[in-house]
RNA sequence: GGACCGUUAGUCUAGUUGGCUAGGACGUCGCCUUCACACGGCGAAGAUCACCGGUUCAAAUCCGGUACGGUCCACCA
């Protein structure tokens, strides 16, 4: 035991714990350990996007508290960490910062340019996540855009389509113009725009009255690509004309007037114009129809020479201008109305997001679906509701994963083409990583025709094809032999935002490539909110930022806030109160336990290991059965709540229990019995010694996965030299015993405490402080029994309240202060 | 429009299999400088547990409905 400082320095002491902690590989996964269970913790790879946020320290928070419970409870624990760097953000925000596009300069050196910037990024995230406290093993760093990770993934593609999932087919895709590449569905959101209906004549083909169908469309730039007109059967109004052609005006092309029930008959007039491609139900008409397709639009959003006319060249919002002008010319537009529309956005630069077709690469995930729902229903979730998020995506799917991106920042896709003949060319496994842009193939002749030049592929892997198979790679996957023993994943820690994506996909991949789902369980994170329940964001001034919350409140605050801000699953707002009470409770601890360490600097304990194995050498009070008793139930509900991930309730129980039971009522309890051995005898001393340092010890343990470095730190001055453990953060998890839990042991020291807090009471209201001594206090026990047990109070009791003359009495009365429910009454004087 | 979640004191929240005299935090008010801690202690006020109906000896808790809020998804041409 050495002696504590009388103040708690947070940033000194948790520095010192995470360098400390690095130096003995703690935290290091131990491949070699053939006996312990392993835990693995699927990390998910944040994109390097910045400082981290507290985004980030919730997700770190939740699951760093599992990794180090897990650790405690003997798991040979993996707790890996990777960068998802690839991906449009960084192009982006390389674009910005450098004022160029990415197509003006040499791919290679905008590549170089997105790393540079990556590399800046996961600095600053990764002295973020050192300062929470993390236990990461860091040895298993790995960055998606290092050649090894490109090597798994490349890998994972030819190992996909080797087993036909993967294949190329010119579909329409969700196509953001600015950035000029394909998305995927998870990748577009939605945004609600004030748009316009325009009502616009369509001419009936062979007509001698000149009857017309009334069209409304908020897309009339997209006329000249109008291949249908489309209305409900059982509309009376045009049920009639099904089968007959129809006249787009401008273009003054015939069209067929087709059925189609899905037809809503009350929006707009109740004919559609099918064009391709206005939005995805236009899609799916022209593929149930089998409708002609005309492109309207190329990569950058601009109107083709194909379906122009008089409009190439424009972009569509031009289009649109000149062509409602002309309609209003011809005088075809019958009238404007004004809507509220949702449109989809690119979900990185925001750009409406047009329906394009072009030739991309494909998984075949869509009958995955039926997989996806089963192992969801295998696997546990926290909470449980989530996995319905998982389920309902995968059912609603409405065509395979575009794993296709035209970008340059990603994992190029390894395959070529034959300049001769075209013959699709796919790479061998031991031929990554590989960039085809810059390399060949390593044949010589094309297989099909002979030919010796080829053409590389220009297009790249989505980044999602990187982050989607981390459960196979942090098992060690290609690589070590024994991979599958950690696989599939202990936990996947998901965001409640990515569990269509991150979850899915993750899901997807694994069973393509092994027949196997990634992961036994999942843990989900609400959204952290700003102070104000809204999203948290610059622009509504409620941002937080973690770097400067964690430097100035410390991780173990921050952590308290984490786990104990709300359920698990929920969004959780950052209260600055919840954080200040959170450091305010580590002070509290500290105090106690300096006060403690102080109180049991003559007390040796029985050198053990084992938590349940020391036997008290002397006869215990009431009051410390009872505290040990609660000790019990709580390392239970503690021990729990840390496995159904309620990290909520664990942290409300401890604090709660150490706070107001401990310290208000135990501590305050035994002060008399250990400063004066010679009125309240010398035995009585060493059962409350014994019990404070058996429950204090007991405490830290619990409180270690959610505050590691306090509890460290306490642990280092009081427990080192008895327990024999180098650190807190591998001591053996406290077995809950049952034999010491006395129920009724816990309701006499109940009613001990009630007693005490009523006596508190009548001294507060006669404006007395807590220290003034009362002469005499009688207590009417109304019964012999119930006397009996508060005379096993009597020590504490007289010492805590300052008694002179005690009196403890099994007659009834009603005379004086009664205690709530029950017979007892007080009298008191002073 | 669909799915899921929620609605508990001025504010935030716990209450997982129905037994609660509804727990805690922040805030408010009063008292106490007490020999670990004023970053503290003791105490007070403050809630018809959204609303309506049902099941039950018993409902904040279970069931049905309504209203409001949130999230995700899908969407109207």
């Amino acid at each position: 035991m050495s002696s504590m400082p009388k103040d708690y320095k947070f940033t000194e002491i948790e520095q010192k714990w995470q360098s400390k902690w690095e130096e003995m590989k703690l935290y290091h996964y131990d491949w070699n350990d053939p006996i312990r269970e392993s835990f693995s913790i699927d990390t998910p790879p944040p994109y390097p996007s910045g400082e981290l946020h507290m985004g980030n320290v919730l997700n770190w928070t939740y699951f760093d508290i599992v990794a180090r419970f897990k650790r405690m409870q003997g798991y040979n624990v993996l707790f890996p960490q990777g960068w998802d760097c690839h991906g449009l953000g960084i192009e982006i925000q390389v674009e910005k910062t450098n004022n160029i596009r990415k197509r003006d300069l040499p791919s290679d050196q905008f590549r170089n340019m997105c790393m540079a910037l990556v590399e800046k990024y996961i600095g600053m995230m990764k002295e973020g996540l050192l300062k929470l406290g993390s236990s990461i093993d860091w040895t298993t760093e790995y960055r998606t855009m290092d050649p090894n990770y490109w090597r798994c993934t490349q890998l994972s593609f030819i190992q996909l389509y080797k087993k036909g999932y993967m294949y190329q087919g010119t579909h329409p895709v969700n196509w953001c113009p600015r950035d000029e590449t394909a998305i995927a569905d998870a990748e577009v959101d939605h945004v609600k725009k004030e748009g316009a209906l325009q009502y616009i004549k369509f001419p009936l083909s062979n007509s001698v009255a000149d009857e017309y169908l009334l069209i409304a469309t908020s897309r009339p730039e997209f006329i000249p690509a109008c291949v249908a007109v489309k209305v409900n059967p059982k509309d009376e109004r045009y049920g009639k004309f099904v089968g007959r052609k129809i006249v787009v005006p401008i273009v003054n092309r015939e069209v067929p007037i087709i059925a189609d029930e899905a037809v809503d008959m009350t929006f707009g007039t109740g004919a559609v114009q099918i064009c391709t491609y206005g939005d995805k139900d236009d899609v799916k008409t022209v593929i149930k129809h089998k409708l002609p397709v005309i492109r309207l639009i190329n990569e950058n959003g601009r109107i083709t020479d194909e379906a122009g006319g008089k409009y190439v060249g424009l972009y569509l919002n031009q289009a649109r201008t000149a062509v409602v002008a002309d309609l209003t010319q011809a005088g075809l537009l019958e009238k404007t109305e004004k809507i509220q529309q949702e449109v989809g956005v690119c979900d990185r630069c925001k750009t409406t997001v047009e329906i394009l077709e072009r030739k991309q690469w494909f998984m075949k995930t869509m009958k995955l679906s039926t997989a996806v729902e089963k192992n969801a229903n295998e696997i546990s979730w926290y909470p449980d509701y989530m996995k319905n998020r998982l389920i309902d995506w995968a059912n609603s799917l409405d065509w395979d994963w575009v794993i296709s991106r035209q970008r340059l920042f990603a994992t190029p896709i390894p395959v070529w083409y034959c300049k001769d003949c075209g013959e699709l060319v796919v790479a061998e496994p031991e031929w990554v990583p590989i960039d085809p842009k810059l390399e060949g193939p390593r044949i010589d002749v094309c297989p099909k025709c002979g030919g010796h030049d080829f053409i590389g592929e220009q297009d790249v892997m989505d980044t999602w094809m990187d982050s989607s198979i981390t459960c196979a790679v942090h098992a060690g996957w290609p690589d070590r032999s024994n991979w599958t023993r950690l696989f599939p994943a202990s936990m996947h820690p998901s965001g409640t935002d990515i569990i269509r994506t991150w979850a899915y996909y993750l899901m997807v991949r694994h069973l393509a490539l092994f027949d196997m789902r990634p992961f036994n369980s999942v843990l989900i994170n609400g959204m952290v909110l700003g102070a104000d329940g809204r999203k948290m964001s610059k622009s509504l001034k409620n941002y937080a930022a973690a770097p400067e919350a964690l430097a100035k409140n410390g991780a173990d605050a921050v952590r308290q806030w984490a786990a104990g801000g709300g359920a698990t699953g929920s969004d959780i707002p950052y209260r600055i109160q919840d954080v200040e009470y959170g450091k305010r409770f580590l002070n509290k601890l500290w105090n106690a336990s300096a006060f403690a360490s102080k109180l049991l600097e003559d007390y040796t304990p029985q050198t053990t290991t084992n938590t349940n194995d020391d036997t008290a050498a002397v006869e215990l009070q009431l009051l410390d059965k009872w505290i040990i008793s609660k000790t019990e139930n709580l390392t239970k509900k503690v021990t729990d709540s840390f496995e159904k991930c309620q990290f909520n309730i664990a942290v409300e129980d401890i604090r709660n229990f150490t706070w107001h039971i401990v310290c208000d009522y135990y501590l305050e309890a035994i002060k008399d019995r250990l400063y004066r051995p010679e009125i309240h005898g010398k035995e009585n001393r060493i059962a409350a010694q014994y019990t404070l340092h058996k429950i204090l010890y007991r405490i830290l343990q619990l409180f270690a996965p959610i505050a590691p470095h306090l509890t460290e730190e306490i642990y280092q001055h009081m427990y080192l030299n008895t327990k024999n453990y180098k650190s807190i953060q591998i001591s053996k998890w406290p077995k809950f015993n049952p034999d010491l839990i006395n129920e009724e042991t816990e309701k006499q020291g109940d009613l001990i405490i009630t007693i005490l807090g009523e006596i508190r009471n009548d001294k507060a209201q006669k404006k007395l402080p807590l220290n003034a001594p009362i002469k005499n206090v009688i207590i009417y026990a109304g019964n012999t029994e119930t006397a009996t047990i508060i005379q096993k109070g009597t020590t504490d009791l007289t010492s805590t309240l300052k008694i002179e003359n005690l009196k403890i009495t099994p007659d009834k009365t009603t005379q004086g202060r009664q205690i709530p429910s029950t017979d007892v009454y007080i009298q008191t004087e002073y």
